[in-house]
DNA sequence: CGCGTTTGACCAGCGC
DNA sequence: GCGCTGGTCAAACGCG
């Protein structure tokens, strides 16, 4: 959040200017030979010469004049219509001759000149307690009546207008029990004392303004990390609470087993315990609304054939208990302990709760894989994995490899690692599955994102009847200048949400770590910053708060996606989309579906904007926040790309479609 | 000895 | 029904 001060500054540097007049006379003075410059040039530049050195005035530009601070454009012609003197001897040396004579000077000059022509005699003072009048107390209004006047007459006329424009705002309401005086020579030290206190007043005010931002930045750093502690909260309650249901199921499933036994004590079928167990656990989970969990308890803890999947220690234990079970039921079903998922699953989904089951095994299907360039093995997301398998697939030369979360017993997080085939720099990881334990936080940034992303894909993929996903919306508007992609793919068996980090035209931004593994640094991480931060480290931060938001609306979004077209595009910012084009269509439902919600749209607007502003301002500071990170993110990252595809269109298409990672 | 990795084998799903 | 492929298991192995 902390993006640094003149955030407020670059993000809305129109009101910023029109609140602060002052700023008019604050541009560097880079031309002394033009008199209207000079006429324009008011006390307080000396005061504070680079007040607003690092705004951002083109925006105004066309309202008030030119406010770039170089000499070219000091030099600038002014154009036709209002063209503010910029260059303006502003400092001590270019004033020193007699800068008090010369502001006095221009008053009278402007005060007769310009707007008041009928009323030579007019000074400043009177000048000024026009606007007072007039606008009770809004210079930026005086400055707005004072455009608009500009506009109708000749541009010598505005210039001049201009530079009154800019005493007026000085002397508008410090001066104003002395405004009965005439304006001479005397008044002189008066007008810079108003002016200072003019200038004193604004700096105060913008003093104020960055507190309050920054305020603000806390505010919201605050809440963020407040929402991934109780989303990690009621993660952990929910599990307690499954297993104390698993606990029950499993009591009831002993004592079926001895009812069974009783009546068949030649050793008759054996009620699969998985099956039982699977189903209870299976429903205490469904019982949720929380989608996270209750697709994770799929294969990890069906394939322990125990519910009481806390009792286990570690993945060891965990690893022995399974065997154990495998002994005792051997391998009738299918020979694999691990078959409940499937060898039961006709009993499974006959269970009352089937629907629920069917819809978290769908869940727990969804993928979320991550392309991004490293020599490492592996990608360090802040879990732990166990690799427990490795494959040599089909067309492709790299092994992949199999890895589960052992950072809780039965967590049934697993991922996937294999290098591309067509580029072995690239690694890809897929994540399926969604963590059943607290998360420590720097693995809380990855897992968010794919459970966010598995979410709303999964969300998608329910409710569209053709299967097609939502979304690339992270292209067109998280990551609307990358040229990467993130895909969604509804045709693969799982749904799968690939991320392309790969396609980064500056290999500077993409550091390699010292160590052997891929390092992926997380908001909780300190030296998260652009300078070192890596596309793939920019994904969680990227990909989950949009992956977030979306999720909030995914339900509208796929009930409306396939219906509208996209029309929210936030401020143009579309994805170059040049690799997978093919799959422009499909995605733009997502867009559609993201967008349609307006509220969704104006958030995910003003963090982009926010993000962009504050990168701007602070490139190099980023301070330990979500949304610090997500907007150095989106500038570093900036090649990152959102795309969605099907898994046929990707020449990797069973790597892409290999995993989902959720919370 | 504990832990993690390796690797051959097994199984299910899918297509022909 | 058969073969292919992906995914997983689990014994064997290696390392500290």
């Amino acid at each position: 959040m902390a993006k640094g001060s003149g955030l407020s500054i670059d993000l809305d540097p129109i009101s910023f200017f029109l609140h602060n007049p002052t700023v008019l006379n604050s541009f560097p003075v880079e031309d002394t030979s033009k008199p209207i410059n000079q006429n324009s040039i008011i006390t307080h530049n000396n005061k504070n010469p680079k007040h607003f050195t690092n705004t951002k005035f083109s925006s105004t530009s066309s309202k008030f004049f030119p406010m770039d601070s170089s000499p070219a454009a000091a030099k600038r012609s002014p154009p036709p219509t209002i063209q503010f003197p910029v260059s303006v001897n502003l400092n001590s040396s270019s004033c020193s001759q007699d800068h008090d004579q010369q502001f006095h000077h221009k008053r009278t000059v402007i005060g007769e000149m310009d707007f008041f022509a009928a009323k030579n005699n007019i000074n400043d003072n009177k000048l000024g307690d026009h606007h007072d009048d007039e606008d009770g107390g809004g210079d930026d209004d005086d400055a707005d009546a004072d455009i608009k006047l500009h506009s109708s007459i000749d541009r010598t006329t505005a210039l001049e207008l201009n530079v009154n424009t800019g005493l007026n705002l000085l002397t508008t309401n410090t001066s104003s029990d002395q405004s009965t005086v005439d304006d001479g020579i005397s008044s002189n030290n008066m007008e810079d004392k108003r002016a200072k206190n003019e200038l004193a007043v604004l700096q105060a005010e913008l003093e104020r303004m960055n507190a309050e931002n920054q305020r603000l930045r806390e505010m919201l750093s605050q809440v963020t990390s407040n929402y991934n502690a109780v989303q990690m909260h009621l993660v952990t309650l929910m599990q307690q609470q499954r297993d104390a249901k698993a606990e029950k199921a499993e009591e009831h499933d002993q004592i079926m087993e001895e009812k069974l036994e009783q009546k068949k004590p030649n050793g008759g079928v054996i009620v699969p315990r998985q099956f039982m167990d699977l189903g209870l656990a299976g429903s205490g989970a469904a019982d949720t609304d929380e989608p996270s969990l209750s697709s994770s308890e799929g294969r990890s803890h069906d394939r322990s054939g125990s519910p009481n999947n806390n009792a286990e220690v570690g993945s060891k234990e965990f690893r022995l208990r399974k065997r154990g079970n495998s002994e005792e039921e051997g391998r009738g079903s299918g020979g694999r302990e691990d078959s409940p998922d499937q060898g039961y699953k006709v009993p499974r989904f006959n269970s009352p709760k089937n629907v629920d089951q069917a819809d978290q095994a769908t869940m727990r299907k969804a993928r979320v894989s991550v392309r991004a360039r490293s020599e490492a093995p592996m990608i360090t997301d802040g879990c732990q994995w166990r690799k427990y398998g490795q494959k040599m697939a089909k067309g492709n030369p790299c092994p992949r490899a199999y890895y589960r979360c052992t950072m809780a017993a039965g967590c049934p997080v697993r991922k996937q690692v294999q290098r591309c085939a067509e580029d072995r720099t690239i690694l890809i990881t897929t994540y399926e599955g969604n963590h059943n334990h607290p998360l420590p936080p720097a693995a809380m940034a990855m897992a968010s994102t794919t459970s966010s992303a598995a979410r709303m894909l999964l969300s998608g993929s329910m409710s569209s009847a053709d299967g097609l996903m939502n979304s690339n919306f992270l292209t067109r508007t998280l990551l609307p200048c990358s040229s990467s992609m993130a895909t969604i793919s509804a045709s693969a068996p799982f749904p799968t949400v690939t991320l392309d980090l790969t396609q980064t035209p500056n290999p500077l931004q993409l550091p390699r770590p010292p160590l052997g593994q891929f390092q992926v640094p997380f908001p909780n991480q300190p030296h998260n910053n652009l300078a070192n931060a890596s596309p793939a480290s920019l994904l969680p931060q990227i990909f989950g708060q949009a992956l977030y938001n979306q999720s909030k609306f995914s339900g509208l979004q796929m009930s409306q996606d396939l219906d509208q077209p996209s029309h929210h595009q936030l401020g143009g910012q579309q994805l170059q989309q040049g690799q997978q084009n093919s799959l422009a269509d499909t995605v733009t439902a997502a867009t559609a579906a993201i967008a349609a919600d307006p509220n969704f749209t104006a958030a995910l607007a003003a963090a982009i904007t926010s993000i962009i502003g504050s990168s701007q301002s602070h490139p190099t500071n980023v301070p330990n926040n979500n949304a610090t990170n997500l907007t150095s993110a989106t500038n570093s990252s900036g090649n990152a790309t959102a795309t969605t595809s099907n898994s046929n269109s990707n020449g990797n298409n069973k790597i892409t479609n290999s995993s989902f990672a959720a919370n």
